[in-house]
DNA sequence: TATGAATGAGAATTCATTCAT
DNA sequence: CATGAATGAATTCTCATTCAT
């Protein structure tokens, strides 16, 4: 019985994710939680069963979002040509980012980004493993870190969703900027 | 003897935009109209006196900070450098908006950048005539406009004051990376 | 199980419906969400929650009254002689109205009475019957129609809520006039 | 001086009072003190200080049009064909009202009509006398009174109004309703 | 004294969060 | 446990009235 009742609360858990996740990424931070739990197919009251606060909804959402980065950048980290690598990376975030206002959400709910604290960290040891291997091979200026990315090309991605822009064309050229800022 | 009366009027005017100013800067559109008034030292009603709207109030703020860049962008395009003097309105820029939520405030209510559109329109075509100049003169990359600083800068800003990041040395240090991706 | 959650629901809406009948009788339209809520003993969002509107919540009680009378309306129709039963429909409805502002409410928020149009139409036409049957006995005026009646009847009692007469006696003694303003 | 200054007085006094009486006899009680003082060509200040209360306001402008009322009223009662005399005197006030929302204005502000009692008690006693003469003369019936009047006569116009008709031969039309509801 | 700027209570409405069912 | 009804603080905005100039 208890492992019944615990798989329901791991089917709406991941029901109210899931549904956070295309909410959030629709309508950014402006989302309620009642229009999150409708599309889920809960109630509010399970949506806050599962996350005490939007904030921790939000914070799971985006965390999602961070791990997934993570995830991509530990495998670019292991090509050997670095910079192309970088590049490639650079390009794929700017395709998943085009028309996906999380980012946005998790900004205006600054706080719910420390429970994310671990995969965020994750990423940037990934990206900044990454971004050495492009230095030591010449092809990425010196001094230049994942922190510095995630200035350049997280404002790029706001702004550009701010302007309503969900054209992919634009966001690599975007992209483009960015790579030759760091280039070598 | 309207003269008399006005001073007052005058003063309490400036008083609202100025603490509108401070807390549009510090709390970005999330501020509401009765924190502004209480911290202008008048009643709410003062507020709508002054600014029938909500929108209004921030356009008029937005609108001042475009119009001060805007004069800086005209200063700069009479300058013979046309790179150098551009580098600088960049480096000047990220010294103003170091810690200024007042653009974010801007995109939040965006209609209200629409009574602001004439100083909007003459602060890109300044810009564009810089850096049309700056690229006849073989110093920036061709195919970049006023437009793509707007995103690139813009962005750049709004990641680093969602970061609560007011130090202006490490606002300068983006702009040079921003510098480095038009550079010819 | 909806049905036992709904239990309480159905109570609220019925007690928000309640007091907002009472404050809309005694007050008129002047009566503000939070004394209906008050009076419910419910928060000013229960009362949003059964009626989107201050409007809607008018409405509804407008249209309450306006199908209650055009229920008796209906009856009074049915009956041989007619200008019997419409004069007895007035002598109630004069009792009904003593000291009842809901029509006044009615005519502030104009727009709340669209959602009674059907209620509204139909209490019209069961009005029209029963003054085209006088007539045909002969024993009302020609040319009258219900219109007439809403304006002879209606401003009447606008009056007479106006100048906070409530005894039931005045209101009958009135109701007699219009009969005979309209009587062959 | 002092003359003087009474003079400037008086002539606010009145054109405030003028003023007034044109805003709400178009707009009824929704009429502003601003929108009275613009059309005065003065500032709030001073109406306030003519009408210490927007009731007082309301209370004079409507004291005069009952004022002018009971002139008519005695005039009408020195006429030797007394019904007549009220017939027309019915008519006149039809066609006067069409188009006239200063009567609702003074219900909506029921208390402003207390200073006006004065001129009230004149007017019903001017109307009395003219409907104690036709009774006399056996065309009125009796047991009816100037204040039944009020309330036929005034509520069919509030009615008229409050649906926007400002046509006269309508406003007649129900003159003769509320004439033959007193005729012998 | 006239002016109109300032005031602030109050209205409608929204939404994150709690809690009875 | 899930549900969604209830809550009430907060927001924008209006307007009669007061008061400094």
């Amino acid at each position: 019985m208890a492992t019944r009742t615990r798989a329901d609360a791991v089917r709406n858990y991941e029901r109210v994710l899931a549904a956070a996740s295309e909410v959030l990424a629709d309508k950014g931070a402006d989302a309620g939680v009642p229009e999150i739990a409708a599309r889920a197919g809960v109630g509010k009251g399970t949506v806050y069963r599962c996350f005490p606060t939007k904030d921790d909804l939000v914070a799971a959402v985006v965390g999602e979002r961070i791990r997934s980065f993570a995830l991509a950048a530990r495998e670019a980290a292991e090509r050997p040509d670095a910079w192309e690598a970088f590049v490639e990376l650079l390009l794929a975030a700017a395709e998943n980012q085009a028309g996906d206002c999380t980012f946005d959400a998790g900004l205006a709910h600054e706080s719910a980004l420390k429970p994310a604290a671990a995969a965020y960290d994750e990423m940037h040891a990934a990206m900044d493993a990454l971004m050495a291997r492009a230095q030591a091979q010449g092809a990425m200026r010196e001094g230049v870190t994942s922190r510095d990315m995630k200035v350049l090309f997280g404002g790029m991605s706001q702004m550009l969703r701010a302007e309503g822009n969900r054209d992919p064309a634009t966001w690599r050229r975007y992209a483009g900027f960015v790579a030759d800022a760091l280039r070598a």
